[in-house]
DNA sequence: AAGTGGTCTAGACCACGTG
DNA sequence: ACGTGGTCTAGACCACTTT
């Protein structure tokens, strides 16, 4: 017996849930549309899209913009600590990678990232913004502002590839210590329109901060990811 | 000239924004009734609603289950990796702390746990649960499971405090090392009721598996924080 | 007792994606 | 061209919080 108060939307979740399950719908596959699923269960469009949210906020389902709902792929794991690229630790768990430069430029500091890396506003400055796949859904996008004093020439290379990798084994750079900020927030504006979701969709900020041995600014890498599409998983301290 | 289809409710969450700012509300100062917002920016319930709920993703506006929408106070800055107790970190950033004990038990530890530590179900375990507050706002819950064998009548003690704090000082335990898994997910069920929130709200969780210097299981965290609350902030590498 | 937020209905129009 | 998801309206009832 059901608590009367259960309201419909929860209710409806539960009925999804278990109607999925049964349907045994996989990663990657299309629900119905959201009129048949109203009409199916037995309700309007409006509640069964609040079920809908209930099921996208708990990561079970999620949407491709104006295209219909989907079931999620198990999530990545990463660990943001460890000096491999995107491409390795996807492919080191099975699934496929893939990486768009969206644009790339030599510009200017802004203000707001002299303030981060200490040098002065205006210094040039290397900026790329990419999109990264896995199994061909695109989980995240990425700023990265690199110091171009320390590998001149990186923006003739290709940079759909590891920029970790190009800077190891071409310019000898490794990172020596890094600050990394985590923390949810919602995706708006370019990000939101670059992942093909809604505004406002949920999503995690992954903002790594590093130097080389000098302590002077090597780079910073702004990620902005889908938030069912991964789980952070680093170990600390000895025995690794 | 704003773009043709740019919706009325992102519209509505510019506009709040402005007006927030006008008003200069702060941290944890409530905003008027839905009613009173709907009439005064001229729409209807549901779509001031919808960008009330754009604001709560974002982080500026937050609700309180049936009591009403509240300005979202400056997030606490977090490092899982360090080895000081929360009132400490929270103190220390200038905000006043509070931990309440909502329950604790000595149990035995179902098949889930019992794959994580590795030891065998049905081992005794103490169970505790927590509610966590900056400046009277709750901003977390915790279940902790501790290994009694390592520290003995831990449950007779007040548990109101920093269980590392204890573990460190009366068991002399210390975490040799530790795994660290964040991921974003919807608060429900419990979790969601202690909070104060609607089911579905985005949260993040952060789990914490520690042993000691011979890998014996010590504690496992798992706490369930409101999505809005906290930047997680970690330094990697030399030069602290 | 009054007012609030949470839920729900039964429609509607539009821009966009897909066939 | 059609159907879809995204948006929006104008109501309504209820449980709960606050006065």
């Amino acid at each position: 017996m059901s608590r009367a108060e259960y309201p419909v939307y929860l209710q409806l979740r539960d009925r999804l849930w278990t109607w999925i399950e049964q349907e045994q719908l996989c990663s990657q596959q299309k629900l119905p549309s959201e009129r048949e699923l109203s009409e199916r269960f037995g309700t309007t469009r409006v509640t069964i899209r609040q079920a809908l949210s209930q099921l996208e906020a708990e990561g079970l389902i999620f949407r491709s913009n104006r295209r219909g709902w989907y079931i999620t792929p198990e999530r990545l794991r990463y660990d943001p600590s460890r000096d491999i690229g995107f491409n390795h630790y996807v492919t080191e768990q099975g699934f496929s990678p893939r990486t768009e430069t969206l644009f790339k430029e030599l510009t200017e500091m802004p203000p707001w990232l002299s303030e981060i890396t200490g040098l002065p506003v205006g210094t040039p400055i290397y900026h790329v913004f990419r999109r990264r796949y896995v199994n061909e859904r695109g989980l995240l996008v990425e700023h990265n502002f690199i110091n171009p004093a320390k590998c001149p020439g990186l923006l003739s290379e290709s940079t759909d590839l590891s920029i970790w990798k190009m800077l190891k084994e071409q310019y000898d750079l490794v990172p020596d210590h890094r600050d990394i900020e985590i923390y949810p927030l919602a995706l708006k504006g370019l990000e939101a329109e670059s992942l093909n979701v809604n505004q406002g969709t949920a999503g995690l900020y992954i903002h790594r901060l590093s130097f080389d041995q000098e302590g002077e600014f090597l780079e910073l890498d702004r990620e902005y990811w889908l938030h069912d599409a991964l789980k952070i998983s680093v170990h600390v301290g000895s025995r690794h």
